[in-house]
RNA sequence: GCGAAAGUAGCUCAAUUGGUAGAGCUCCAGCCUUCCAAGCUGGAGGUUGCGGGUUCGAGACCCGUCUUUCGCUCCA
């Protein structure tokens, strides 16, 4: 490794951009903050990731399906799920000591202290007098009174406020009580502001009120209203598992690390409905069946580790992260959850529908549980690239870039190369490539040396190298040439077909599962 | 969001105290070449991220803004 640690991830992303795999979005107009576009190359290597892992999932068990839903919804499956009052909080920063805060929650805590206040007078005068009346002392005592005033004051301000979704005003509550960050001691506020994890737009040519749709920060929800369409259509039997991938789309207050954390990005998850009761064995069954298809990728199996959550989501009675070691250290890289019946009762509760399923041995019904593995497609991209990606040097001093990605997962399964551009030698790579095209991604390379275009190749991660002598056209075989080993040897043009076959379809990966 | 650093050709970088924007690679058209990049000739490509300001004159100095990276913060 020829790069420092701190330059090898700007080393990545450079490279990235360079040989086509991603693109800052709108990059002409200046950007676009946390969004990007995946170009030819990445493009590619995303399809083959998701293609691999829908594989993996639905073509292996023959208990799980998989679903395209839309990423419109409707509003209230937000409500249900929580998204929506989870993520309406007024914040306010401290400009002293960098510590942001909610700001609703800082005005709660004022009050609570003008409260104490009052507990402080109540309880010295209940020492004081015997025959003590405390409601009579509330109303009457004029330092009580006084307190109960202000905080009165304050949540009628305050509610007025929320109501009219007027933060100018809850920072001037906030001035006017002179409340002080805990930690600086200082009065030195930022505006308050809304940060609403979800975007919104509006359904129908006019906006009003009440058709704000909002773009879903999940694709579970998608799985969980088609439940019981897809357990019933299909015939499912409980356990069953309902995959999909598709984007999500998170306005996130801090978004950074490249593709690691984007507004848009792509999820690949796998519901499993499963008996109450036993939903901890098919959770550990998960946990061990996600980690061996990551270890198949060949990218190191110390780059894992598993990361329980100690910590809870309400809805969940067990939680896990599979971490990965990327250049910047391990995160989160697919979550693996056991999300007990929280969603479909929430959905029953919401819809007025019943969301059970009738299990014909226990001869009665419930709502199912749910394990669920979730796992972000553009972090896997990331993962992928980034533990390929080698700054090698060779016998001899010279460099060379190379992606030694699973063959599988390539953008291009093999480059063609004519040793010389005449003789005839270009027109038999191209008899070739017609050959193979329709089995695989090929390209076509006759400019400069062919070692250059060896490199060129490498940089990004093709496999395999065809090269074209004047041997070819006697005895009708070529070299191919091993990306990672550099080495070659000779084949006949009539089993190129085969060779690739085997060396990069998926069959060879989902073999090892 | 706060702090720090950066932004010049597709890429990597130059450009004396402020004085005519350059090089290498890449790319394109040729030439030469029988297996691991950097042989020859010619060519294309830049309102120096964007917008103001100071100055006779700004890539450089000042202000604002956008984007990226790092640290803090956040992450159902």
């Amino acid at each position: 490794m020829s790069a420092k640690p701190e330059d090898f991830f700007k080393n990545i992303i450079s490279h990235c951009k360079e040989y086509g795999f991603i693109f800052q979005s709108s990059e002409i107009y200046d950007g676009l903050s946390a969004v990007y576009d995946y170009g030819q190359n990445g493009a590619e290597l995303k399809k083959n990731i998701r293609e691999y892992w829908w594989r993996a999932m639905v073509q292996m068990h023959e208990n799980i399906v998989g679903i395209d839903s839309a990423i419109f919804m409707h509003p209230t499956i937000w409500k249900a799920s929580g998204h929506v009052d989870a993520f309406n909080d007024p914040l306010i920063d401290n400009k002293d000591s960098k510590k942001r805060y909610r700001a609703d929650v800082l005005i709660e805590e004022h009050i609570a202290k003008i409260e104490d206040k009052i507990n402080k007078e109540v309880d010295k005068a209940k020492k004081r007098f015997e025959n003590f009346d405390e409601a009579m002392f509330r109303n009457t005592n004029a330092r009580v009174v006084e307190y109960q005033t202000k905080i009165n004051d304050i949540h009628s301000r305050f509610k007025t406020a929320l109501n009219d979704n007027n933060l100018v005003q809850v920072k001037q509550i906030i001035v006017d009580c002179e409340i002080v960050c805990p930690i600086s001691g200082t009065k030195n506020w930022t505006d308050v502001r809304q940060f609403n994890l979800m975007f919104s737009t509006s359904m129908g040519s006019v906006a009003e009120e009440g058709n704000t749709i909002y773009l879903r920060p999940e694709t579970a929800q998608g799985i969980f209203v088609n439940y019981l369409n897809v357990q019933k259509t299909g015939r499912m039997k409980i356990p069953f598992g309902i995959a999909q991938t598709g984007k999500a789309f998170r306005n996130e207050i801090v978004a950074r690390q490249f593709i690691f954390r984007m507004r848009e990005f792509e999820q690949m998850e796998m519901q499993y409905f499963v008996k109450p009761g036993t939903e901890m064995n098919w959770y550990e069954y998960w946990k061990a069946a996600r980690l061996k298809w990551h270890q198949t990728f060949g990218l190191g199996n110390e780059n894992y580790k598993f990361h329980d959550h100690i910590k809870l989501a309400h809805y969940a009675n067990a939680a896990t992260d599979i971490e990965f070691n990327f250049p910047f250290g391990f995160k989160e890289l697919e979550g693996i959850h056991s999300r007990t019946d929280f969603d479909l009762k929430q959905h029953e509760q919401f819809s007025g529908k019943k969301l059970q399923y009738f299990d014909s041995e226990e001869n009665k019904s419930y709502v199912p549980y749910v394990v669920e593995t979730s796992v972000g497609l553009d972090r896997l991209f990331l993962a992928t690239l980034s533990a390929s990606y080698k700054e090698e040097t060779l016998d001899g001093g010279d460099t060379r870039v190379v992606l030694n990605l699973p063959p599988a997962l390539a953008p291009i399964k093999a480059a063609v190369f004519p040793l010389v551009k005449k003789d005839g030698l270009p027109e038999l790579a191209e008899k070739i490539i017609n050959d193979l095209k329709f089995d695989h991604i090929v390209t076509y390379d006759e400019k400069d040396t062919v070692g250059k275009r060896y490199r060129r190749q490498d940089a990004i991660g093709t496999p395999y190298c065809i090269t074209i002598d004047h041997q070819s056209l006697e005895d009708q075989t070529v070299t191919i040439r091993e990306r990672d080993t550099m080495q070659q040897h000779r084949i006949a043009i009539s089993s190129l077909l085969k060779f690739l076959n085997e060396k990069v379809s998926l069959t060879s990966l989902l073999k090892k599962l």
